[in-house]
DNA sequence: GGGTGAGGTGTACGGCGTACACCTTCGATA
DNA sequence: TATCGAAGGTGTACGCCGTACACCTCACCC
């Protein structure tokens, strides 16, 4: 409709007529981005993303092979968000800082996780955080094999997150009801309620109603960091642990 | 077609004509863990799990309430399988065995881990499993705090998996393509490179090629467990390091 | 001025989960 | 024994999904 003279000649060509904001890679995986942000990632279908562009579903497949393609793309942009640590830091601090910026980066983007563990290639930008990661272990003295398996023990924590698997169920609103509840799953699960309900003093009334995801995750995060760098001062090697 | 007096009165009641086995939820959570051994998940679709069964697909509905409902059955057949380890034991030893056998469990189900992961609320039988994980944290003499923090540590590593984000990409098949990606990645990624080719000596030519999983996840699980025991001894209470 | 290729469109196909109305069967009850 | 109601199974249909394929348009270049 209202394509005016305006839009013309936005460049350093200085010959381009554009009707719209042209379609491009960039563009495509920014937008999907922002979806799934927004909406969540069950939203991002090709035809909720196309729309979202004001273009035919069928245009996207100009800029992406598939909507795998595109999920790889997703993630290239969340990790080129993580920033590089500070130089000259002890190996573990350096670890410890870098995770700790993805994990913001991934914490922007709670659809992240879950797009992560779903992928079978790791695309280029992918690699070249772990290879950093790995260079930090290296440059700090540790052993190729000790770092090869720290790294398999940092697991999907080097993204900056934790699985949480069977994430807490919400109590039901009504109290009678919850109260019921209280009394059945104390029963049934003494111990979970008695690590659920340390600690979180303000709702003591659920499993694990008010758990800290920073605190469990840096705790995580140092409990491995630290035991790797006791096997690396002790100078371990897999040889003498492998069939024991 | 050929429904026979054969199959009748096959029970204890004695008056009931079968044409084919009844359905029943428990038959139907078996058939669909089955079909997701041998086809993988991908296939299991409410349709090809009624077409395993004979039976059309709006039949499954009256046996599971919807497809997240069966996916949850499922995993509690597979919670099911896990042991619990011989009593008397250290806590240490008694929470790896029991890991280890939850980690049996799960490489029978290839599937399984995905799907734990994409749960939103634990089926009754999988509280049972943290509950007594939790105990056995709590009888060894551990405090609550510290029991409530070892039990996020671990994470999906409590179900006996590690989720591999972005799992090793295969090798090209031809040698010539493969040793010119080898020098591209060499180059592009010298630290990969150096941790991938230790230790995997048959196969020293691409990423990671033969990593021991099993070794892996008990190398993990050890450095959790040693941490925390050492906090224990310790005395270690999260007070002290919340904010530090 | 005609050809070319990149980018966008429209249609259609086969799959999915599942709502809903329906039919059959069978045990319990009047 | 007749009736009824519930439990279990069926068939159809809807609205999603990813995407193959043929097509159109139009800026650009020889």
């Amino acid at each position: 409709m209202s394509r005016s003279r305006n839009e013309t000649s936005n460049g350093a060509g200085g010959t381009a007529v554009l009707r719209r904001a042209p379609l491009s890679r960039e563009r495509v995986l920014r937008a999907a981005v922002v979806l799934a942000d927004e909406a969540g990632i069950d939203s991002l279908s090709m035809r909720n993303l196309a729309q979202e562009l004001g273009v035919a579903p069928m245009a996207l497949y100009k800029h992406v092979a598939n909507k795998e393609e595109l999920l790889d793309g997703m993630v290239s942009v969340v990790v080129a968000e993580i920033d590089p640590p500070a130089t000259g830091r002890d190996w573990k601090c350096g670890v410890r800082e870098m995770v700790l910026s993805a994990r913001r980066a991934l914490l922007r983007h709670p659809w992240a996780p879950q797009v992560i563990e779903s992928r079978t290639q790791a695309p280029p930008i992918v690699l070249d955080y772990m290879n950093s990661l790995i260079g930090m272990f290296l440059e700090g003295g540790l052993s190729a094999d000790l770092t090869h398996h720290a790294m398999h023990a940092l697991g999907s924590r080097m993204w900056g997150f934790t699985q949480e698997v069977f994430p807490t169920p919400a109590p039901p609103a009504d109290p009678d009801a919850q109260a019921v509840m209280f009394r059945e799953v104390a029963q049934r699960y003494p111990h979970i309620v008695t690590i659920a309900t340390i600690g979180s003093h303000d709702e003591g009334t659920a499993p694990g109603g008010g758990c800290d995801d920073q605190f469990e995750f840096e705790f995580a995060l140092d409990v491995l960091l630290d035991g790797v760098e006791r096997l690396h001062q002790k100078g371990w090697t897999s040889a003498g642990r492998k069939h024991s």
